[in-house]
DNA sequence: TGTACATCAGTGAACGCGCGTTCACTGATGTAC
DNA sequence: TGTACATCAGTGAACGCGCGTTCACTGATGTAC
């Protein structure tokens, strides 16, 4: 939880103007409520998962009464998307840089895709959220769409430059799909317990990663 | 739904004994309530989701008061785990079905691949359920973990020949949840709306499927 | 064959809860003159 | 600089809902003698 941002309200804090850089929040307006509910929400998220995050818990745990929310978000469903947008942008940042400054294409990709499972194993709920559990549609909030959409450039420029230029467009999406899937399915198989038994026997979480990494790389460029 | 299962109940049917075959259930005993719950639920879960699947509901669709269930399933997860269950003993029997009589083993594992992504477009939101959403844990019900552990062994049967002895039984292990991971990543994206655009650009599912499926298998001798 | 009785599998009422959301309101803020 | 006023961003009460589950009960069934 952040509790430093939640304490802030409600505090003993000076009732004058805020300086710039220490913003006094204990007042009726609170100010500062907008991105305080995502941070809340965020950690609410890891703490009960999408199926079961309550607008009304994130309120409180805001300090804030259960209706205040709704001057900044339409509905709990947009303040679900803002979370999923958000994790979207860091994830794509992550990606980012997985990928900077390294210059052999298979290892540029491992890294990428281990950044990947990461990301996940550091997020469960927030990329369960991201894809869609505990939601009907992100149709409704195409900036989630978009938002995802961009975060896998890193991964198509690497596997356009791997395949080379005799690979045409169609060619370079499937193989971006097959990629994307593996990593995912991975991601999602370690977060549900499917693979309790196996992250032992291949030798840890890490060495049953990279072990998959390494071998789907491998396999690439005989086609 | 079940129509015809459901209304068997306070039908104006026979009051005499069950003959072999003609079950009479409009009775205060319903006599095979089980089955139809379970049969419900399954409607039930596939139109809304293991998310806001409620137990009342599956009762009052069986015909039966809200409190019925409970001389059936300790609880709701215990109903849940039902479904997961038979989830699984179905596409284990789809499984066998798919890698029946096929000799290569590349071809064997492409139809089992194609036969696995076929389950779970078949019955997206079984298939969110066997993979725990919506439930908090299978921990507490061991048959639905045995049951999944029992489907994949046609899978692992045929890599396990595919590869051939020189694998040793971590390497065997590594490799079935890579190709596992492949293909429960397609499925969860092609099911969560992942990959809309993607279906097109490839051709349709089934063409965006295959293609994944005979690249993946030909890329597994080279390692 | 008849009867007593334990057991099974239903019933309806109720408990207690948390949820998303609406509503009329009000305190605080910032701006125009 | 002072003041009127529109707007912003809070408040608390309430609505209406559906949920899982418990409880005391009762009708139906099947079995032992």
């Amino acid at each position: 939880m952040n509790v430093d941002v939640v304490n802030m309200k409600r505090g003993p804090m000076d009732r004058k103007r805020a300086e710039a850089g220490a913003e006094r929040t204990d007042r009726y307006h609170h100010g500062n409520l907008k991105p305080v509910l995502i941070a809340v929400a965020r950690d609410m998220l890891e703490r009960d998962g999408p199926e079961t995050l309550s607008l009304r818990a994130v309120a409180q745990g805001a300090g804030v009464s259960r209706t205040a929310p709704y001057n900044h978000f339409d509905d709990k469903e947009a303040l679900l998307a803002a979370l999923a947008e958000d994790g979207f942008h860091a994830f794509a940042a992550a990606q980012r840089e997985a990928a900077e400054g390294v210059a052999s294409t298979e290892a540029r990709l491992v890294a990428l895709g281990r950044a990947y499972v990461a990301f996940a194993l550091a997020h469960p709920q927030l990329y369960r959220l991201m894809y869609g559990v505990g939601v009907a549609d992100w149709c409704r909030h195409p900036t989630v769409t978009e938002a995802k959409r961009a975060s896998f450039e890193p991964v198509q420029t690497a596997l356009a430059e791997h395949l080379g230029p005799s690979t045409d467009a169609v060619g370079l999406r499937v193989a971006a799909v097959s990629a994307w899937a593996e990593v995912h399915g991975l991601s999602m198989l370690l977060l549900d317990g499917s693979l309790g038994p196996d992250r032992d026997a291949a030798g840890g979480t890490d060495a049953l990663v990279e072990t998959i990494l390494v071998t789907y790389v491998a396999g690439l460029r005989q086609r």
